[in-house]
DNA sequence: TCTATCGTTGACATCCATGTCAAGGTCCAG
DNA sequence: CTGGACCTTGACATGGATGTCAACGATAGA
């Protein structure tokens, strides 16, 4: 699928895309014209890319989480080097904190909102 | 407490917590002499904001936040506009999806880390 | 009293994810 | 073969969180 269709399948943008790609999250194929070419798999892959960006991470990180999720477990471990590893042992934990944040926020004002409904 | 202390108790700066404060989610007193004054639960507060940052909130979302979640449940029902609940429904839900997101992600490196160490 | 350390404000710089626009190429439908 | 919809690259703009710097005031210790 060309450039626009991916846009719309990820609501995203083709400028997004483009820059996705310039930070080496994904490398599309390229058509005999030099149109992008991106494979079925690459929706989720986009998606998750943007679900990660909006939950925080930089692509500078997304870009080395990616490897490790590719869903055939084509582990690649020639390049696991050992900071690589350690890297991402302290995002899992950043992520962690992330996550233990964001719960905790969330259910305050879950909580503040059904104070206020019960009362209307 | 002043803003150097502060800010070394969150791990932030001085600059930030200016910051902060202009974009109207702290408001220190002032000393007679001008200086920035902290109250104690301000520590909190900013560890509360910076925790929101890193988990990809804006301050703008944080501003309508945090006013849900003072510890004293002095809810201000006065300033509680439709809108601002709608925002704060759909903001909730967001952080709903990162959550899902980041422990999704989270889950599978630890997996993916958990299998290269097992080879190790 | 001098100097170091901290505070103040304001301006300018930077990084990152995005938008926007220009100038041009491809391709299909009429 | 022409117009419109889509693609290309490249440049410039923007908004948000942060750094940095300048010029100045306050305070405390040698």
């Amino acid at each position: 699928m060309r450039i626009g269709e991916l846009a719309r399948l990820t609501e995203s943008t083709p400028r997004l895309l483009r820059y996705y790609e310039q930070q080496g999250l994904i490398t599309p194929r390229r058509e005999a014209n030099g149109y992008r070419a991106y494979d079925e798999y690459l929706v989720d892959r986009v998606l998750q890319i943007r679900g990660l960006l909006d939950a925080g991470l930089p692509t500078r990180i997304i870009k080395q989480i990616l490897p490790c999720l590719d869903a055939p477990r084509t582990i690649h471990f020639t390049d696991a080097t050992p900071e690589m590893l350690s890297t991402l042992e302290c995002e899992t934990d950043r992520m962690t904190r992330r996550i233990q944040c964001l719960t905790r926020n969330r259910d305050a004002i879950r909580e503040y909102l059904d104070v206020v409904k019960s009362l209307a």
